[in-house]
DNA sequence: ATCGTATGAATGAAGG
DNA sequence: CCTTCATTCATACGAT
């Protein structure tokens, strides 16, 4: 395996023959390859506060990120589904991995501190402290979306699994076949 | 090969340091380094047929795992996303190596069409799920696609990133702010 | 040490 | 919005 450059490269160059592409000569230009710059000024837009901007927005932000490289609106569209997307994902992991890792912390213990524990670990925290450098009116869409997430009734699913494992510890007999839910 | 690295690695999370290296069990290392067990029990389950595990069942088989060795729940997810991957990708290879490789044509170029056609048309005559030794009770991606519990919306707690990057980098004063357009 | 491969991690792009 | 796929980057490890 590994010879993955036989044949399969979309290159062609059909992306309209624009500006100089930031694909270095031979490589493959299938889809955008975001340079430092842009994806440290989308980073920043993204903790500014903004998470799901409008076309306008994205037209505009896709233009003055062309400066650095090439990029289409549709770049811009999708990195922040994806980032928001991801951050969200990442969030809800771990938060369950603290949960697990308390869980084998204290197996045996009843179930009263367990979620006394867990209670603390969702410590609620601004992110948007950075709102107020500059006064972006264009939270039309973001602002109220982000007003919408409330800390309300975390995963109560998820802490109804059972974890009766913990006792065997010879055989490698693991029923990891659990998905009735 | 390798014309790849031309030193365009975004390599912003950086993680831990490069030197992974080996960490023992329990250690802080910068890559999941899964144990004998972990593998095995893994790819029993996906030799049973189990190729898209829902979060829940991440959540399971990762809170199980663990007890062989450090593990997240991200990992689990991770390793089903590359062994199916790569099982595909071996697959295609495959074929398209060992069948005539250049009659095919190359009308797949074509913007998004091009993932349209190799997802649902690339197929001629190999089989698509080969994997069902015997039937366990969790077949997914046959259709399935079963309504997701979503543990909904925890708060907004820590959603820190590693924004660390930003130091010097020059910063050629962008106006992002697109008040109204 | 070098190289090649296997694989963990990430992310662009879609689909629904 | 959510999940999934394809592709790529980065690294651990064995063979040379």
């Amino acid at each position: 395996m590994e010879e993955r450059m036989s044949g399969f490269c979309i290159t062609k160059a059909g992306r309209g023959g624009g500006s100089g592409n930031n694909c270095g000569a031979g490589t493959k230009c299938g889809r955008w390859n975001p340079t430092t710059e842009q994806v440290k000024l989308l980073t920043d837009l993204f903790r500014s506060g903004l998470r799901t901007p409008s076309t306008d927005e994205i037209q505009n932000i896709s233009t003055q990120l062309s400066f650095y490289g090439k990029i289409e609106s549709k770049n811009v569209f999708y990195w922040f589904q994806n980032h928001k997307a991801r951050e969200r994902q990442k969030r809800r992991r771990v938060s369950v991995d603290e949960k697990d890792a308390m869980i084998r912390r204290d197996d045996r213990f009843s179930s009263a501190r367990y979620f006394t524990e867990i209670n603390h670990v969702n410590e609620p925290e601004r992110v948007i402290e950075t709102l107020q450098l500059f006064p972006l009116n264009s939270f039309d869409e973001a602002g109220s979306e982000k007003f919408r997430l409330q800390a309300n009734e975390c995963n109560e699913a998820a802490a109804a699994f059972s974890y009766k494992f913990g006792t065997e510890m010879d055989r490698p007999h693991l029923d990891l076949r659990l998905s009735f839910v």
